[in-house]
DNA sequence: CAGTGGTCTAGACCACTGG
DNA sequence: CAGTGGTCTAGACCACTGC
């Protein structure tokens, strides 16, 4: 219960505070000058010398995520439990709490609590995927159907290992496979894995467990994605593409480059998608 | 100041309510009720039932920037006087202002104010534009140079009228223009704006203005984009769609089907372009 | 220095959930 | 009914901007 210095001995339980003489929380007191001292004599201008108690608590929750503390789909401590905890008050616990709401890591629930958030349960599933029917209606087509082509163990190429931020050589798991819809073929989808915590994945995981793939990852491996960017282009298939999504070599289809990280900012999975978008279409709300 | 019904007799000036005396400003009194008696007897198990004073706020300030009350780029009343105007707490209004402003609509700037966000100073221009280089940094090719090839007035296709909610044969106007970076052809749009909104619109306004299209429509036409919905795919050019991106027709190239929409959801703008992704691609974010 | 948004607290009450 | 998140207020103080 150190993470603010001058915490320690101004909150101390019997004292209540009036406002007026609450103890200085918020002074321009970096955390970063409470942990490392003054050893670097850098970065003296361009510190952002300023954090928020609400930000600290939003650090604070998200280590305990992390370290695993509440599992996906857990709910974790009521607003005034934390805030107690954190020796704060409810509505910065809350602040903290609503950005990582808005950051789709929490999920509230009126009445019942805060849980972790899961690509398990997620009222529709594949949270990240964009590709939509051209009707617009994805439950019009049902669930799709997966085939795991193939799942293997080798050597992280340069670019590969550029993305997931290993060395060249590390060992990865490429899986490849294809999702269908009503029977037609639809995308195509190489993964890169980092061979550590994705040790021990097989096909035979894959093909066994049924919902997302995240949610696998989740549950099998504790690795949760919390957010990905995708780089989108027009191309032509090779001749093993055009056979996988039984199309002619003509046809352009969507390169969709996905690069999907954990907390902090961890990359954990490079995945290079091929849809056909003529029955269906990549969907993006900009605001 | 009779946005709520009870606010005219429960606030009035003098008196200053503690937390235990004050009038029950939240009762579950939607303002549905207020504004239409008992007229429909439908809707008594669906109607949503409740709406909390910061969005009925958030709506009487959604309306000010409809109405043009704050044009584009000013700043509108500091939080207090909001507060003061619409006879609640400054909490309230803020937590109005934080929504408006995650949508977008509003630019908050500490020390200085609140200010309605606008096409035209966005710090990075084409707010809309997703297509980035490929070394990631859309600066390093300067600015894009743009060529109007087309402007005309013409009846509105099926597929057009649809898009933006107008009937088969309503006036619209046609934009053609292509997108160069580096002196390299890149984007070739086609536009259609709605006929009434956009009266007098010619290729001379678009040549002459320098800055974001939906900058021009919002000085010259008061016309607002808020969000947009966009449907991507991989296509083929045809002839004259190769000439003007100078590729050859086995190119694949990426189709983005945007609809632009201004306050209250109306379309306001249908647009398709063919994105070069040679040198470019279409950068999204997911979380 | 005044004015603005940003943070923090404390407390009251409401809406929703489930036993 | 108790427990949870959701709303609202009032007031104090901080950080930032510009005169």
């Amino acid at each position: 219960m150190s993470y603010i210095r001058y915490d320690v001995d101004a909150f101390t339980p019997p004292v209540r505070h009036s406002p007026a003489t609450r103890p200085a929380a918020l002074m321009n007191t970096p955390i970063a000058f409470v942990e490392q001292p003054a050893s670097l004599a850098e970065a003296p201008a361009s510190t952002p010398a300023f954090s928020p108690l609400y930000q600290q608590i939003k650090g604070l929750i998200l280590q305990s995520l992390q370290a695993g503390e509440w599992k996906p789909g857990e709910s974790i401590p009521s607003e005034i439990d934390l805030a107690t905890r954190f020796k704060v008050s409810q509505g910065t616990v809350r602040k903290a709490i609503d950005e990582l709401a808005a950051d789709h890591l929490l999920v509230r629930r009126q009445g019942k609590g805060t849980f972790v958030a899961t690509h398990a349960e997620h009222h529709v599933q594949y949270r990240f995927l964009k590709l939509l029917p051209d009707n617009g209606d994805p439950n019009s087509e049902g669930p799709a159907q997966r085939e795991i082509i193939d799942c293997k163990r080798l050597r992280a190429s340069a670019e590969v290992a550029r993305a997931l931020a290993l060395r060249s050589g590390d060992a990865v798991l490429q899986v490849r496979r294809v999702l269908s819809f009503a029977g037609t073929p639809t995308i195509l989808e190489d993964l890169w894995l980092p061979g550590g915590p994705f040790k021990g994945l097989t096909s035979d995981h894959l093909n066994e467990y049924h919902g997302p793939m995240y949610a696998l990852f989740e549950t099998r491996f504790g690795v949760r994605m919390v957010r990905a960017e995708e780089k989108i282009r027009a191309v032509l298939p090779d001749e093993r593409q055009c056979q996988l999504l039984q199309v002619t070599p003509g046809t352009p289809l969507l390169s969709v480059e996905r690069v999907a990280y954990t907390y902090n900012d961890a990359p954990m999975e490079l995945r290079r998608g091929l849809y056909r978008t003529d029955t269906h279409h990549y969907h993006n709300q900009l605001s």
